[in-house]
DNA sequence: GCCAACGTTGGC
DNA sequence: GCCAACGTTGGC
């Protein structure tokens, strides 16, 4: 999950312990929100847009998906006219800090590991800001160095 | 700050 | 329903 970490970062994250994924408006990154993300799970919480981009460390999903209220808030910098409480268009999920990287693990040594060449974060073009990771790369990051310095 | 790549909008 | 124009994202 990708965020500009002047906004939201982890240390935010780790300040706050937990905290909400609000604010998204893309259709594909919602529905992995709505439909797909259940409590439990982890993510890399990734910082883009500001070096050193890459990923930062580890954030869980302690509450599914439910609508972002941020969208119907006309001083909200996201929001949409188009979403309504009686039809929310889009939603958000809860989060809680459980790690931070001591090394963030950049983009470009994402992009120098062969294992990884699959992963949708170092594909041309690639800009959805939430995405999938597979079990496989998700190991491999974890065994990286960078967790342990 | 630039701009390629992408997603969305709206005229037809 | 197509697609040009526009706005946004995000690496560089």
């Amino acid at each position: 999950m990708k965020s500009e970490p002047n906004l939201f970062s982890i240390t935010h994250l780790a300040t706050d312990r937990t905290s909400y994924w609000s604010g998204v408006r893309n259709y594909q990154a919602r529905n992995f929100m709505r439909d797909q993300m259940q409590v439990g799970e982890l993510f890399f919480f990734y910082h883009s847009r500001i070096e050193p981009i890459g990923i930062a460390g580890i954030g869980e999903i302690v509450r599914t998906g439910y609508p972002d209220d941020t969208a119907w808030d006309p001083n909200d910098e996201h929001y949409d006219p188009k979403s309504s409480p009686d039809h929310p268009i889009w939603y958000r999920v809860d989060i809680r800090f459980v790690r931070k990287c001591p090394e963030i693990i950049s983009l470009k040594r994402l992009k120098s590991i062969p294992a990884l060449k699959g992963m949708q974060v170092v594909q041309k073009g690639m800009r959805l800001s939430i995405q999938p990771v597979t079990p496989a790369e998700w190991n491999h990051v974890m065994n990286l160095p960078e967790w342990r310095k």
